[in-house]
DNA sequence: CGCCAGATTGACT
DNA sequence: GTCAATCTGGCGG
């Protein structure tokens, strides 16, 4: 059976967890019933530092969230679509990882594909409920697993993060390449090999 | 309190 | 290509 992740895969820079939350399995019960998939992209934000963090904009409750314990969900909303985040950093810094796509196991048609953190949410049912949620918390109405069979491998690919005006100069996006799951940016950064 | 912008998406010209 | 919906938080009146 698959194993939880722990609460100190959290507890590392957030470039790291975003690369290696790929493959893993998310399982949301947040609609009562639970639905499982795998993580195809994401993204790293940090602090006050990055420009494209939403710990610039102030110290409300993104802010403390941000800086707050790792392995714990992050929702908000923007443009009328809730956004899944996981708190990850190392201690005593700030970070967290955008959950952009993923890919549905099970026999789960979703229609419009849970691809885009819009997407993703609404397709688990993701919402305000589930913010502050430990992840790595049996019981807890999101959770994060490890995927015994993506051991077999699969390439990653990264670029520079989708929507924000202003980047680092680091590759922040991490996706899976090849996997029809992943969002094709409006005007698609460019891929780089990792 | 109103207005603006941002890690977006779907409908429509 | 363009618009608008409406969550959060800063800023101006």
């Amino acid at each position: 059976m698959e194993r939880l992740l722990p609460k100190s895969f959290y507890y590392r820079q957030p470039d790291v967890v975003a690369r290696e939350l790929l493959g893993k399995i998310l399982v949301s019960c947040a609609s009562g019933a639970c639905m499982r998939c795998m993580v195809t992209e994401a993204e790293a934000y940090f602090g006050e530092c990055d420009p494209a963090s939403r710990a610039r904009k102030g110290r409300g409750r993104i802010w403390r969230a941000l800086y707050g314990e790792p392995g714990r969900a992050l929702v908000y909303g923007m443009h009328r679509q809730w956004l899944l985040n996981i708190v990850a950093h190392s201690e005593g810094m700030a970070g967290a990882v955008l959950l952009r796509s993923c890919q549905p196991l099970e026999p789960h048609r979703l229609d419009p594909p849970p691809v885009g953190p819009g997407r993703l949410a609404r397709a688990l049912s993701i919402d305000r409920d589930v913010d502050g949620a430990p992840v790595y918390d049996l019981g807890s109405p999101l959770t994060l697993w490890e995927n015994p069979e993506a051991v077999e491998g699969f390439r990653i690919a990264c670029s520079g993060r989708v929507g924000v005006s202003e980047d680092l100069e680091l590759p922040l996006r991490f996706y899976i390449a090849g996997n029809p799951f992943v969002s094709k940016a409006r005007v698609s950064p460019a891929p780089k090999h990792c």
